[in-house]
RNA sequence: UGGGGCGUAGCCAAGUGGUAAGGCAGCGGUUUUUGGUACCGCCAUUCCCAGGUUCGAAUCCUGGCGCCCCAGCCA
């Protein structure tokens, strides 16, 4: 499946003559011969499932190295083990992969690199740019001074290079306790940049790692293992979020002052923010440890197991990443687009099924009894070559509650008494009769068809405004449906309670028994299909032989609710 | 006068001295056996503000204003 190639809006970039700044950047390092090929990296740290916000890192970085003919390593920021799961590394594979994107044989973890990271350290303190500091974590934030006045230096600032190598010795062998000491790099205890008031490059974590076991009690920190990560792989380009603007000037600093086989630079750009949508990792990791969801792939997480889940495609995705461009600037993007980009791709892609969510009972009055007749509907009028398909027709068939109004404003193009409307594929019908029970609530509708317009058309040519879906009783097939509103962590607005929960719109999520087509109720292909009239949905891994869940995966654009609102 | 970054339409976003691309949303229309799709049209005399330079400024200069990031032994 993953070999349908007809990408959603393939073509002309979305953005830009040059598309965006970073590629403007990697144009001119290979038309100055800077570079011959981009080598970028994606590197998450394993401590949670991708979301939506990676989607746009993995699909600047791999996309570039493809574009430009270079390569993109996955590379996994393991460098504190307290955080870090094999469940996470496994995960974050599939998903990039779900994705479309390969790293071939570049997967490569900082854990690699702790041995030559190690060696860099002594190098550092040889040259007298880095010293062990006995400090407490509260001495050395106290010291470090505030944004406005200048840190003090550390008293074990001065250490002689012998004291300095054997203490960092002693840390690595598991003489002292967590937190008992640290290595710093010496660099500017006055710097305006905080990041420059000697950083942090090893602590004592007596923790086991996911890959190395027990063979370190100290880590490198961030600062220290990435850019050097960097420049041990050749990666050219070190593509990262905003945030990390200030780590440059130690990134350079640090790479400037090592034996560094490579001279990667660091490029930032805006993270991805989407209305309704919560992209912190605290957050999504809560939502999971204290069970307000199913798991990291709940249809409601905005992670891409959870998107995978929901029935989006990936091409989808992408083309959403494509149309929001990459700049620098901070933004807050409309759920809307990315709805737009479901819509144009399922459009294409989906096969179209009749689905009724709350049954209505029409009885054709002038049906014969007991009698059922094939009819052929087709599977996607987008796309011919997706065939078609047998229906029956029959004296039973269910409609849409929400099809029928017994006094209906002037606009109401559907089911109400004496108007004439088309069964898709089937027949013009028209409501004759309409039976309710003692609350006065209609439980069946009595209609009569016109035996002339087989099919949906009419000989004389006489036009209905409406078209609906239906589902002929004999052979709708149970199911359940599960109508997600929004992502679960849309932000409620105004609320700021300081609990998050609180502050968290949980999202409705409605479980309907439904009905749909029989052939529906069979298999297990996930592929989302469009549920005519209502939205795109995908059949669930909960569901069970005979009885299928489906996940509505994004609605249709409805004109309808636009011109009720108006009146 | 701590450092760094960013301000182009309701939301994204091109544009880097030659007279404001594109997309989403919205509005109007055509087609339609999905009130879907597709298609057509409309939607910034102006680029945070104020001065200045220039024949010409969103682009250059000066001064303001606003927003974001940084004081983890997280990444």
């Amino acid at each position: 499946m993953s070999e349908t190639t007809t990408d959603a809006g393939a073509g002309a970039p979305e953005n830009g003559p040059g598309q965006d700044f970073i590629r403007d950047i990697i144009r001119a390092d290979i038309a100055s011969g800077k570079h011959a090929a981009p080598v970028t990296r994606f590197p998450p740290e394993p401590n949670g499932y991708l979301h939506i916000g990676h989607a746009k890192s993995i699909c600047l970085n791999f996309g570039v190295a493809e574009e430009f003919g270079g390569r993109c390593h996955l590379r996994f920021d393991d460098t504190n083990p307290v955080k870090e799961e094999q469940e996470f590394i496994d995960a974050i594979q599939r998903d990039v992969h779900w994705l479309g994107f390969d790293w071939g044989t570049h997967l490569h973890y900082a854990s690699d690199y702790f041995e030559t990271l190690y060696e860099w350290a002594e190098h550092l303190i040889r040259t007298g740019k880095a010293y062990v500091d006995d400090q407490s974590a509260e001495h050395m934030r106290k010291n470090r001074g505030t944004l406005t006045e200048a840190g003090k230096p550390s008293p074990n600032r001065d250490r002689s290079v012998e004291e300095n190598l054997d203490l960092f010795r002693r840390m690595r062998a598991g003489e002292f306790p967590n937190g008992a000491r640290v290595l710093r790099a010496k660099i500017d205890m006055a710097s305006g940049n905080m990041n420059m008031r000697d950083p942090t490059l090893y602590r004592i974590l007596h923790a086991h790692h996911p890959r190395t076991g027990d063979a370190w009690c100290i880590y490198p920190t961030y600062d220290y293992a990435h850019g050097q990560s960097d420049a041990i792989e050749g990666i050219t380009h070190s593509l990262c979020t905003l945030e990390f603007e200030d780590h440059r000037p130690l990134y350079e600093w640090l790479i400037d002052n090592l034996p560094a086989p490579s001279k990667p630079r660091q490029y930032e750009f805006a993270r991805l923010n989407l209305t309704h949508t919560v992209l912190s990792k605290r957050v999504l990791t809560t939502l999971v440890r204290d069970g307000h969801v199913g798991g990291w792939d709940d249809p409601r997480m905005p992670t891409l197991a959870g998107l995978q889940r929901r029935g989006v495609p990936p091409e989808a995705l992408k083309d959403f990443i494509r149309r929001i461009g990459m700049a620098r600037a901070n933004s807050l993007v409309d759920f809307g687009m990315f709805e737009f980009s479901i819509r144009d791709w399922l459009n294409k892609a989906a096969l179209r099924r009749m689905a009724v969510l709350r049954p209505l009972k029409v009885v054709i009055e002038n049906w014969p009894e007991g009698e059922l007749e094939e009819l052929e509907a087709v599977n996607n009028p987008e796309d011919p070559e997706a065939g078609i398909r047998t229906i029956r027709f029959g004296r039973e068939i269910w409609v849409e509650q929400d099809d029928f109004m017994e006094d209906a404003p002037k606009k109401f193009f559907r089911l109400t008494p004496g108007q004439e409307v088309r069964l898709r594929y089937a027949y013009y019908v028209t409501c004759t009769g309409v039976v309710k029970d003692d609350d006065g609530k209609v439980v069946e509708l009595r209609c009569t068809y016109d035996p002339a317009t087989r099919g949906g058309d009419s000989p004389d040519g006489r036009k209905v405004r409406g078209t609906m879906h239906w589902l002929s009783a004999a052979d709708a097939m149970p199911a359940e449906v599960r109508l997600y509103d929004h992502l679960f962590a849309a932000p409620v607005p105004g609320a700021e309670t300081g609990d998050i929960f609180d502050d968290l719109n949980p999202g409705s999520l409605e479980i309907v028994e439904a009905l749909v087509e029989p052939a529906l109720a069979e298999g297990n292909d996930p592929a989302p299909v469009q549920f005519e009239r209502l939205g795109y949905y995908c059949r669930d891994r909960d569901s069970t032989p005979g009885k299928p869940v489906f996940n509505r995966t994004v609605g249709l654009r409805d004109s309808w609710a636009k011109i009720q609102k108006k009146g």
